[in-house]
DNA sequence: GCTGGAACTTAGCACGCCCAAT
DNA sequence: ATTGGGCGTGCTAAGTTCCAGC
């Protein structure tokens, strides 16, 4: 097949949401299935979200090249705003938030106030005033001109045939002076072959969750209609209730039990003796009060608002970076989780459950054995302070609900972060060298003796073809009911020897990762669909599709094919290639701006679309669509108009031919042109609104789109890289925006 | 090989800021 | 000046992969 990628039959139905629609609930509950010759019986939870509602949203033409262009929206303001920002910043040669630069380590006062970011003082009021950025402006041509480009396809690869020299661990300390942090360009450096992750790291710890600040007294809680003044550990747990209280989670049964139950056991022995019936419990006065708060928040005058801006300006200044190998980089989630409910996504068995507070014991620290450490806040201490260079994390704890660790990592503009991106998109590229021999070979493999063999062909097939996650096995009753590939269940297909005028259609219907909901009838060739038809001889609906295959088994296979390959280098890999190639499809060379705009978007919406990228429909949308159709019909009307001033601006002219006649018919004219535009600009904004409502371009954006093809598309049509990346994201991409040409193939 | 833990990437949603339209 | 809504950003849940220890 090779080519044969097309996913036109890719329908996301409108209510994809399925969590709700159980219908169906029972469907299964009564049969039996003990099947023999499968791994596990797992007495599945029979909550089968209904089929039924399916609407076959049939391919609307729209996604399709056709019609006007897109939007026009000045991205260009930004980056004038950044570089205004950039003057403001005062080069500052001496350390920077308190940090020791690396070799020394400079000891200095230490907050001893508890990291919070209400309770912070300020230790240094000299300080005070400067809230701005303050990063090094250093311009280094030198650096630059020396790191000149090399030819780019040889640069890419990680370096792993370079010896690491003895100095280069060290080396990062020696120059650190003069380090312009801005400009760094890490991707022409050399990379560590050791394993190591950094050989120095001074950061100065997390944020703290601001404390509990007990209710005012005011504000009460009944229970049963008493009032009931609470403990304040109660109370605190209350408050997260009362602060969901029109969120429709608190409906949900399972949502409730699971909060109840946790409540209690932050009751006192009184408390938990009154309390006995979550119904019972109003709420409502505290769930006002913190209404008001936040309409009050809104409210604040200008200047209030500026203080807190500047307050958190600064914490981000003092807790938002570290110091890795001599440079100053981001931190992406430097606060510590706020106690509160676990909000699960889906129907998740653990909804409602009390997410309890992080405290300074709970809490691993990571860095440099030379560095300064981050102290605990006064009175306390870290669980413990490790040096281990083999990972990236500064910060860790474990979390209560799953039992999982968190960490706290640098931001994706981060060496640390890029390099592992880059080289992402490079095994993805070494993937499309030998694709077509993997092709092959599941291609064969779908005719094999083994059932597993066969298995793992018509997965990697899946995989391959549509995209599809790995799908690990979960934990029953750990996490809410969805899958991937490996994972699949009989349930989740739907055999069709022939489907509108189709020949071995497969319909998928399942939740993936997040509950969003899978639905795409595909054709397939017909030995899968006759594997798939054994695979699912004598097996109930709530047994695996592929039971003799698993993620470790699957990965296992695929990296003795190719160097690196995982399940999931074929999503990257066939997200980036239909990026490329829909962009030579839809991209023409004479369309203005807005149009290759356009034509970009709807490439990345090809992906986004390929990967089951969905969004919730904006609540607002149906309105905002109104809002737009009456501001169109307006424009029309307007055009209408000035047309007809036109017409009639011509036949005065022809009366009277008369220089001031000839100016009105230009004038009449140049407006006519503006309405069309400004019209045409408005259809065009219609169209992509309309064709995106449900589909999120940000995370295929953002995780599976080699950069370069993107930054290489704009070079080649002029298009500035800001019409396509915002702030951030030109940052976290900085490498491939440095180094892509306009001829840069993926 | 299997299991569970650790580390890291990928994911959608909520919220608030900002800017354009009124 | 006000308002509406689009967009960027933060947040944190939910995946994948790797690996150590049996």
């Amino acid at each position: 097949m090779s080519g044969d990628h097309s996913h036109n039959d890719s329908q996301i139905d409108s209510g994809s949401r399925v969590n709700d629609s159980h219908k169906h609930k029972d469907k299964y509950k009564d049969k039996e299935h003990k099947h023999k010759d499968h791994k596990k019986d797992k007495e599945r939870e029979n909550s089968k979200y209904d089929n039924s509602d399916h609407k076959d949203f049939s391919e609307k033409k729209h996604r399709e090249k056709e019609k006007e262009r897109i939007k026009h929206k000045d991205g260009s303001t930004d980056r004038h705003r950044e570089k205004d920002k950039r003057k403001e910043i005062k080069p500052k040669k001496e350390k920077e938030n308190g940090f020791s630069s690396p070799p020394r380590i400079k000891s200095e006062p230490d907050n001893d106030v508890y990291h919070s970011p209400k309770s912070l003082k300020r230790e240094r009021d000299h300080d005070e005033t400067e809230f701005k950025p303050k990063k090094i402006k250093l311009e280094n041509d030198k650096l630059d001109k020396k790191a000149k480009k090399r030819k780019q396809d040889e640069d890419i690869k990680p370096k792993k045939t370079q010896k690491n020299k003895k100095g280069e661990v060290a080396d990062g300390k020696k120059k650190a002076k003069k380090e312009p942090e801005e400009k760094w360009k890490w991707w022409e450096e050399e990379r560590a072959t050791d394993g190591s992750k950094w050989s120095f790291l001074e950061h100065k710890g997390p944020v703290m969750a601001a404390p509990y600040e007990p209710l005012p007294s005011n504000v009460r809680f009944f229970y049963d209609g008493k009032q009931m003044k609470l403990s304040p550990e109660a109370e605190e747990v209350a408050t997260f209730f009362a602060k969901m209280l029109d969120h429709e989670y608190t409906t949900k049964d399972t949502f409730r039990k699971n909060f109840f139950k946790d409540w209690r056991k932050e009751m006192t022995s009184e408390e938990k003796s009154k309390i006995t019936d979550l119904k019972k419990c109003n709420f409502n006065e505290m769930g006002e009060y913190f209404k008001v708060q936040s309409e009050a928040r809104k409210a604040m005058t200008k200047d209030d608002k500026l203080k807190i801006k500047v307050e958190n300006e600064r914490l981000l200044q003092e807790y938002g970076f570290c110091i890795m190998d001599n440079h100053k980089e981001r931190i992406a989630n430097f606060r510590i989780e706020p106690p509160g409910l676990f909000r699960g996504r889906g129907d998740h068995p653990k909804m409602g459950m009390l997410k309890r507070r992080i405290r300074p014991e709970d809490i691993i620290i990571n860095c440099s054995k030379g560095s300064k450490q981050p102290k605990p806040p006064t009175g306390t201490k870290w669980k413990e302070v490790r040096h281990d260079n083999k990972v990236t994390w500064l910060v860790s704890w474990t979390e209560n609900i799953q039992g999982a660790i968190k960490y706290i990592m640098l931001n994706p503009s981060s060496r640390i972060k890029g390099e592992k991106d880059w080289q992402k998109y490079e095994t993805a590229r070494n993937l499309k060298k030998c694709v077509e021999r993997l092709r092959n070979q599941y291609r064969e493999d779908w005719k094999s003796k083994e059932m597993r063999i066969r298995q793992r062909a018509v997965a990697l097939y899946f995989i391959d073809k549509l995209a599809l996650r790995a799908g690990n096995e979960k934990e029953e009753g750990e996490s809410a009911d969805t899958v991937g590939c490996c994972s699949l269940r009989v349930e989740h297909i739907n055999l069709y020897p022939e489907k509108d005028g189709q020949d071995f259609v497969v319909e998928f219907d399942f939740l993936g990762k997040d509950s969003i909901r899978y639905y795409n009838k595909v054709p397939v060739e017909k030995r899968v669909f006759k594997n798939l038809q054994l695979f699912m001889e004598n097996k109930q609906p709530e047994d695996d599709l592929f039971d003799r295959l698993n993620t470790s088994i699957l990965n296992k296979h695929l990296q003795e094919l190719m160097d690196g390959l995982t399940a999931k280098v074929f999503r990257t890999y066939n997200a980036s290639i239909t990026l490329q190639q829909q962009l030579k499809e839809l991209t023409s060379p004479d369309e203005n701006l807005p149009a290759k705009i356009l034509s970009y978007n709807r490439a990345n919406r090809a992906v986004a679309i390929l990967c089951n990228h969905q969004r919730a429909q904006p609540k607002t949308f149906e309105k905002s669509m109104q809002n737009l159709q009456t501001k169109i019909d307006a424009k029309k009307d307007q055009l209408s108009d000035a047309k007809r001033d036109v017409k009639s601006a011509k036949a005065d002219l022809k009366v009277r031919r008369d220089e001031r006649f000839k100016k009105a018919v230009e004038t009449k004219k140049k407006a006519v042109e503006r309405l069309e535009e400004q019209l045409m600009k408005l259809e065009v904004q219609a169209t992509d609104r309309e064709e995106n409502k449900q589909i999120a371009l940000g995370t295929s954006k953002l995780n599976y789109l080699d950069p370069r093809i993107s930054v290489a598309w704009c070079k080649k049509w002029g298009i500035p890289i800001e019409k396509i990346y915002n702030k951030t994201q030109r940052e976290k991409f900085a490498w491939a925006i440095d180094m892509a040409e306009d001829d840069y193939e993926f």
